[in-house]
DNA sequence: GCCAACGTTGGC
DNA sequence: GCCAACGTTGGC
């Protein structure tokens, strides 16, 4: 799951103390897997999009699922989406809840070196969906880099 | 700041 | 329902 730090950063989910709502996703793809693929309890990645360097810095849990985003009906939200419907809201939202975060950031040029990261989502080219599947070899293999809980 | 990629919009 | 124009994302 990717985020501007600039915008809202791991250190904003650790300040959070609980969980927190993963708002503002305005694509279709991303919302099908709020709805359809994302379930309570699965872990996900905390990615820093546009950042120096953009990567990954932690994990959270999903600890709510493919609820409708409140902001698309605040008329003050950047967010706000005056065209979705309030009995069939069309942008969903997730909570999350932070798990951990990783000594250091794992840059997205390292996830392409990564071995079992080859056909990884997020390294692929012109991909640019915010919200993303990672297979559990994935997982793993980031999680296996030495000294990331140093 | 550039620009490739690609999702969305809207004319027809 | 096609597809060109446009807008956005996000790495570099």
């Amino acid at each position: 799951m990717k985020s501007e730090p600039d915008v809202y950063s791991i250190d904003d989910l650790i300040a959070a103390g609980g969980p927190a709502l993963w708002e503002g996703c305005r694509n279709y793809t991303v919302r099908n897997f709020m709805r359809d693929t994302m379930k309570v309890g699965d872990l996900a990645f905390f990615y820093h999009s546009n950042a120096e360097p953009s990567g990954i810095v932690g994990t959270m849990k999903i600890t709510r699922t493919g609820y409708p985003d409140p902001t698309q009906f605040d008329p003050t939200s950047e967010y706000f989406d005056p065209k979705s419907p309030v009995d069939t809201p069309r942008w969903l939202a997730v909570d999350v809840e932070f798990v951990e975060k990783f000594s250091r950031t794992i840059p997205l040029a390292e996830l392409k070196e990564l071995p079992g990261c080859e056909e990884m989502l997020v390294t692929r080219r012109g991909q640019r969906l915010s919200v993303m599947p990672v297979t559990e070899q994935e997982w793993n293999a980031v999680l296996g880099i030495p000294g990331l809980r140093a």
